[in-house]
DNA sequence: TGTTAAGCGAGACGGTACGTCGGGTCTTGAG
DNA sequence: CTCAAGACCCGACGTACCGTCTCGCTTAACA
């Protein structure tokens, strides 16, 4: 099975491409790379990228997907401190990667395919865990039964998006004030 | 004093360019209209157009910039009710102009210059809106006198943009939703 | 040696640009027809055409280069029969070519790198065929050994251009006029 | 008669232009002089120049009309004498103007208008001097009767275009060996 | 003295061409 | 079948000129 013929894909490629794409974003801005300086970066043949990756766009996704993917999701201690430390350490990491994922929502908007992949495959993934949180903290009667998860949860990624796709600044001040006003509906 | 030498500019030319963009980008979307196309449907010569704007993109948020402007902004009756149909009208209007908006929040995402327009003058002036009308509710003691009115209007723009660019519906229930939410906050 | 890394550049494109460039310069003249218009006879993309020539003038001058070069340089008989056979023959061909050559001629005179490439590729090759005519009746002692070979080729080949850039008519008759005062000159 | 309405013309405006463009042209070349630059260097608006001036080629070939105009047509002396002093002149002459007047004559090639201007107010009149001085050398007898001096005067004026044209130099001894040859035809 | 009409500098106008850049596809020979 | 290399077609971009036009002002000759 598996029958694999021809010469096997050279596993260096792919990670060779992300860190490129990692390092020159970071650097320079999404827009002002070029999909020649990526090959050039990571020394790989033009199809190599397009073999594994159908845009810069993507391949950028996947550069910068577990951005912020790494923080401690702690369930333990009341909904509000549980919230607040949560976007804190999301706030954190976005010093870093926030420039390349404001270029790649900017991008998402000028191509549907690549939005879908960006809804299902970075901006999804992070609401559950908020919309986890607070789906606990109903069934343990710490927020009210009708309190409206998804708008919450929309208030809450759409503050934040909208804060920073203007350039304003993510604290853990911010964090707190939201946290507060978002929790405070059910008080 | 406002010396006027040589020809003065063509006062058609510019109306032309900004209807000539209304159209052209609300048929194909941003991306999909060149300044060549803008230039051939206004009938105007390309330094006419570089002359009034640095970039296809301030020449697209001028021509949108009235969108959604010209909500009734009647301030009468309780607070929810304003904000609702404040949202609603909003929300009705960008059924149109979305995806215009969508591209120039986009586009600010790699021009700095460019975003300090835009947020100056499309995305302060309505935030504002919203904001005088929380004002004047904690005013008149109909929200608490604590109520975090920066905070509040961040959640309402930031969900409504975050729906907006990942492009799920914006409808008068999702209005409704938004304002309760938010203004639960005091209750 | 010689490698050959990656696509092997399209062999036709090449004569396509100058198939298309002898056809609409000759139909057009040379100032009428724009890089575009050659791209699009040829079917060509534009870099296409920036790889192999620096400029619309050097593309032309190879489409045109060998233009009067299949003329039979045949050395029998008197020098005089020769020489006007010879430019008979050139002239014919000008009718046809004649307004190209012009063209690069005026290009040449602002820019040196193809005042250079024309000099050398176009203006001496034929140059030589003339001189070497001379030469051989200088050596068959049909021309006097004092004969200045140098100058009567610069009378020719000048009284040709500067007719021939001056509008006025290359004919048979002028060859013959112009080989026989150029010769006479030993009598 | 000559009712003149209206505003004199500026009799400064037109020599203005003119010594624009023999200094600007002379520093940088025919090329790489704009209108603009004509304008702005004589102080002069736009219209002011159209009005005198059809093209930039035309206004240049007045500005160097006089060139080599001015040269001491001495007819006195054995023809090879009056003819080499005045060739030595009018090649000194051109270390200065030539290269303006390389671009007229490139200009020319392109525009048929201006060819018959350049022909008119340029050439033929340098070409009437030659003749008459041939035609007079044929009436006293210094050449023979059937001296054919129409193309002696081609071949003239083409061997030293030809040489100008080619970028090669234009000296004393080349006047010399042109009219050498040249007359030697009736000896 | 006031009117008329052309000239003036300035600069905007519609066009056209240019050379550069980037994107995604295709095609070599080598591995 | 993949690889690096690099050609291919396409099309957008911003700049630079061109020759025409239009503004408010100036300058005379005419009335």
């Amino acid at each position: 099975m598996d029958k694999v013929l021809g010469r096997p894909r050279d596993d260096a490629a792919g990670p060779a491409l992300l860190s490129a794409a990692r390092r020159l974003v970071s650097e320079r801005g999404y827009q002002r790379v070029s999909i020649q300086n990526l090959l050039d970066e990571a020394g790989v043949g033009r199809q190599t990228l397009y073999r594994r990756w159908p845009s810069k766009a993507e391949l950028v996704l996947d550069a910068f997907l577990d951005s912020a993917g790494r923080i401690p999701a702690v369930t333990e201690g009341p909904i509000l401190e549980v919230l607040t430390r949560f976007l804190t350490h999301l706030f954190a990491n976005l010093n870093e990667d926030g420039p390349a994922l404001r270029s790649l929502m900017a991008s998402a908007q000028e191509d549907a395919k690549f939005l879908a992949s960006f809804r299902e495959r970075f901006l999804q993934p992070r609401a559950k865990i908020v919309k986890s949180f607070l789906e606990q903290a109903v069934k343990r009667r710490e927020l009210n039964e009708n309190f409206d998860v998804d708008t919450a949860s929309d208030m809450i990624h759409g503050a934040f998006w909208y804060r920073m796709l203007l350039g304003r600044p993510l604290d853990a001040a911010f964090a707190t004030k939201l946290t507060t006003a978002v929790l405070k509906v059910t008080e």
